[in-house]
This record gives structure tokens, C-alpha cells and sequence, in this order.
RNA sequence: GGCCAGGUAGCUCAGUUGGUAGAGCGCAGCCCUGAAAAGGCUGGCGUCGGCGGUUCAAUUCCGUCCCUGGCCA
């Protein structure tokens, strides 16, 4: 019998289920430390509207690959998978056991399922091909067509971004697409997948209640007040970040653009769009072991750290 | 009380020179190989305000009533 791999706790679900909680209280439980897996938690300075679990609520748990990017920093799934790989192997070593919670799915699947090695993005030709596409729309897809049928297949032609990248690795390195689930699975773990899966409707008004405390704290406080002082310390609004949940919605009406109560709205409403989307996401693993509720339930939690506990027992059989 | 403008999909509205209607948003389902809180796809029978009338046929024309908004009393 092999060495036994070392065990790994993920925990998914879609926005508002209480990741961070469950995964706080498994990491108490477990001697764990917790490595994000949120895309926009990485970034410092974002902790109000990616509700950032706050530093004294943290119980002395180690967090990981939490602001750790500036805001004009451009991120990847494939940095993220090297980044978190190396931060699991430094947990592993060191006797504890790494608890990935977020809820960005695509990071997660990089870092377990691995993505193909493939270069990553060369800014000056992007450049160039969205002048191309905005000078004639739709003439990306059909230059992929000509170049690459069997990936121009696999992509909607309105798909403009997806379709940049396919041209991108094409033209820059004449590698096409390969086919899928090509990566180097991450090795040496075995991870348990927890999915919170909260009743939807009782979902839909914690996003509500989540999204007003977000924004009712007032001017010079809460998200706007954030966001306030993202541009009061040099930040331009361009960046990565200020195009997410929240920080869109709170960036428009400060610029006059967008009126509180219609903020407010809109950030509610993409929000359980976004929910709705890592739902989707999220079921098709059959890996994923499925909680009904939230991660902040006593109950639930409880539920979670007896599977945790009987997972952990099972790669010494 | 009078005049005017409206009452059509959950919301905002378009439309039918009479043959039972369509967009955006929402909502639902889904996709996704380095932007992923991003990007993309699919899905619209709804007493066309109520009741009468004209007509082979009315949501569309006529009458009447109800409701909403504005103006005048």
C-alpha cells in the first residue's frame, strides 16, 4: 500500500452559505489553517464588500492567500493553483491540515485538477486583438475559425474573451487548445470537498440583509467608505477588483453615476446571480459532499466535523 | 366633478391599418483551459383593466364602468 496522501479539507458553496465560518470552526477543530480560495479576497484593501472574515474573529487560525495582491495586480487561476499548492505542501509538513474555503470554483479546480501547462498572458497582443474585435466585432471567432476550427467550435462566437485567449495562445506560441481536463492533477492529497447548499429562498434574503448592512453603514463607513479610501490612497477605480460585486455598484455612485437605493439594488441582485452561478458550478462535481444549510449553523457544522473526522481516519486503513 | 394621458409577461415599455402579441431587465436552466465576484448560451400563452356591442373574428373599433397620473374646478 502507498503512502497514505495527505488529507485536504475544501469547503464550496455559493456566496452568504458561511464558508468562512465552517471553515473557522473546522480549522479550530482540526488543528487547521485556512487557505482562501476567493479571488477577490486575495486583494488588499477589499475586506468589507468580499466579507473578509475580520482579523479578530480569525481565533489565532492562520489564513493564507489573503491579501496578498495589490490592487493593480493582474491574477490567474494558474498563479493561484502554484501559489496555494505551495502554501498546502508548507501546511502538510508542518503537522496541519489545510482547510481551502471560497467560493471561486474555477481556482479550486485549478489547484486539484490542475490546468495545462500553457503560457499565460502577453498584454501587447490582447491589446491589439480587442482593437481588431472592436473594429470589426465578430472578426476574432471567425479568424479563430480559420486558424483553429475544433477550438473556435468549443467557443460561442460572441464569447469575445474566451475566444482572445484561444487566439492568444495560437498566435503567440502556435499551441492550440488541448483538449480538456489536460492538467496535472494536484498529487499527494486526498481532499474532501463540503458543499453548503442553504435553503434558496433563505439564501436570497441573507444576500438582501448582507447587501444592506453592507451599504447602510453609511457614508464613511461600510462599503462606500471603503471604497472612498481605495481612491483616497491613489487607487483609479480601473482596477481588477473595483469591477466585482459591490465595489462596481458602491465605485458608480460615488462617481455620480449610479443613485444609492439603484446601487444597493444592483449589487443585490448580481450578487444572487452570482450565487446562482456557483450553484451551477459547483453541482457537477460529483466529488462534493453536500450540507443542506448554512455553514454558520451549529448543526451543520457539527454534521461537517463528523465527516471531517471520519475522513480523516480513512488514509491510515 | 370636468378635461387630458395611460391601464399589454414579475418590472419598464413597444406593438397589432381587426386574424389572440414582443423587447430590455428580473427570474429559471446551463456553459466555461491563466480576466472567473469575469465572460458566454438557452428559455416568453400573458383573462393585452372589467363588462357589453359591432364583426366570421376584438387585445386592436364603439359604448360603458373601474383604476393610476397630470391639469382645471
Amino acid at each position: 500500500m502507498p503512502t497514505a496522501a495527505a488529507p485536504l479539507i475544501a469547503i464550496v458553496g455559493p456566496t452568504g452559505s458561511g464558508k468562512s465560518a465552517l471553515a473557522l470552526r473546522l480549522a479550530q477543530a482540526c488543528s487547521g489553517e485556512i487557505v482562501n480560495c476567493d479571488s477577490l479576497q486575495l486583494y488588499r484593501g477589499f475586506d468589507i464588500g468580499t466579507a473578509k472574515t475580520p482579523a479578530p474573529a480569525r481565533s489565532g487560525i492562520p489564513h493564507h492567500l489573503l491579501d496578498v495582491l495589490d490592487p493593480a495586480t493582474r491574477y490567474s487561476a494558474g498563479e493561484y493553483a502554484r501559489s496555494a499548492g505551495a502554501v498546502i505542501a508548507d501546511i502538510t509538513v508542518r503537522g496541519k491540515l489545510p482547510v481551502v474555503a471560497g467560493g471561486t470554483g474555477f481556482y479550486l479546480r485549478a489547484l486539484l485538477d490542475g490546468l495545462p501547462a500553457l503560457p499565460g498572458r502577453e498584454e501587447s497582443l490582447r491589446v491589439r486583438l480587442a482593437a481588431r474585435e472592436q473594429r470589426r466585432p465578430g472578426s476574432l471567432h471567425r479568424l479563430l475559425t480559420r486558424l483553429e476550427p475544433q477550438a473556435a467550435a468549443r467557443i460561442h462566437q460572441n464569447d469575445v474573451q474566451k475566444t482572445l485567449r484561444a487566439l492568444e495562445l495560437r498566435l503567440l506560441t502556435g499551441v492550440v487548445l488541448p483538449p480538456r481536463h489536460a492538467g496535472e492533477p494536484l498529487t499527494g492529497y486526498a481532499p474532501l470537498i463540503l458543499g453548503l447548499s442553504p435553503d434558496r429562498a433563505q439564501l436570497v434574503e441573507a444576500i438582501r440583509v448582507r447587501t444592506r448592512r453592507m451599504f447602510d453603514a453609511g457614508p464613511d463607513s461600510g462599503l462606500i467608505g471603503e471604497v472612498r479610501g481605495l481612491l483616497a490612497q491613489g487607487c483609479t477605480g480601473t482596477e481588477k477588483p473595483f469591477e466585482s460585486l459591490g465595489y462596481k455598484q458602491a465605485l458608480a455612485y460615488l462617481q455620480g453615476r449610479l443613485a444609492l437605493p439603484d446601487a444597493i439594488a444592483q449589487c443585490e441582485i448580481e450578487t444572487r446571480q452570482y450565487a446562482k452561478r456557483q450553484w451551477t458550478w459547483f453541482r457537477r462535481d460529483p466529488r462534493v459532499q453536500w450540507l443542506e444549510g448554512f455553514g454558520d449553523d451549529p448543526r451543520i457544522a457539527e454534521r461537517a466535523l463528523a465527516l471531517v473526522r471520519d475522513f480523516l481516519h480513512i488514509p491510515q486503513l
